[in-house]
DNA sequence: TGGTGACTTGACATGGTGTCAAGTTGACAG
DNA sequence: CTGTCAACTTGACACCATGTCAAGTCACCA
């Protein structure tokens, strides 16, 4: 087993990921964190001093090991505008579910908690550079709308890569991933392009 | 006072609403409501079992109040299906800041309250309807785009209008609410027409 | 041998929802 | 005038999850 010499932080974070994977997410409780971890409660909170904390932790812990980063370097090095859009969308559109999960406990989260509000917020705006990128190169090539400005641009296309817009389309909806993905591509493409 | 003779069931809602449209809606507990009703927190709970209930109630008082239904007549009478498309975005765009408080407090409890979720489903299915029913106008026109099916572009329209992208475009990223009615029409109208 | 760090056990405070039981009060019927 | 009933009050309590605190176990290491 992989996981046997794993430090009991890693443990908990792989616990808390596959937990936070099932469903009903947001009803994951500490508790249950810890006993599939095969520990005490208490000593999930030496590790991490809050459920927000944990959760957090758990979203970098996945970024890390399913390396977003290399996902979205990819995107970055399309030559045209719109290539780069559609492989922004691709790669980011891609990336959701891997971290619905953490993403949906913590939104049910950020109305009573503020930490994990300014958490979800920062994770968020790295999203939106990505958007705002893409806009940039759109622009560049000087085939970005003329009905909106730059940031209107990158608002709107954050909003449609947004967690809760693909829940909707994915979950309450039904449609594939694949199908997502094209649609998405298709709508922003239409929204923003020439 | 138009308030001081309303039924306490009544007072309880208008009390509801006001507090829910002031910032920071999930926090707002049963006993606040109570509180600016001017009665007991038990004297609620003989009036509404529980908090769902009484959210759910609330919607459906401000839609009696704000006559959602006579909005959306209006949109109905449309002569072109674009005209109906717009009209609708509209009508429903403009209502979304009547019940975002209560919208958003409910939101936020369907993820551990079934009853929240199913109550919030429903009220969300009825928009469909009205989705369903301006993408069919589209349809009747010849105007409705190849790339999707009837059910798909009903979804994405749904997707658009829904109170978290509202939210987002608003909240978030600091659109007025005209500026948002604008770019809605214009993306749904970008992505469906045609 | 003794100390240290990681963990356990169990008790407890907090905060919100929802329940229960025993009043109080005012209006209305006989 | 009196009895009753509905609406409301007061106050206590169970529940549940988070987070805190204190004391104890245990393996490893100097």
């Amino acid at each position: 087993m992989s996981s046997e010499n794993l430090e009991t932080r890693e443990r908990i974070l792989e616990s808390a990921w596959k937990l936070l994977t099932g469903s009903q997410a947001s009803a994951v409780r500490m508790s249950d964190i810890a006993k599939q971890t095969g520990i005490s409660r208490q000593a999930v909170y030496l590790h991490f001093p809050t459920r927000a904390e944990l959760l957090i932790a758990t979203t970098r812990y996945i970024d890390e090991v399913k390396d977003i980063d290399e996902r979205l370097v990819k995107s970055r090095s399309a030559s045209t505008g719109l290539e780069r859009l559609e492989a922004f969308v691709e790669a980011w559109g891609n990336y959701i579910p891997e971290i619905y999960g953490v993403a949906s406990a913590l939104i049910a989260m950020q109305a009573k908690d503020d930490e994990a509000g300014a958490a979800w917020s920062d994770r968020m705006g790295a999203v939106r550079h990505g958007c705002e990128a893409a806009v940039a190169a759109l622009e560049r090539d000087g085939r970005l709308t003329q009905s909106l400005s730059t940031s209107e641009a990158t608002d709107l296309l954050w909003g449609q890569l947004s967690v809760e817009n693909w829940e909707h389309l994915r979950h309450r909806c039904g449609w594939t991933q694949a199908r997502y993905i094209d649609v998405v591509q298709q709508t922003v493409g239409a929204a923003l392009v020439d």
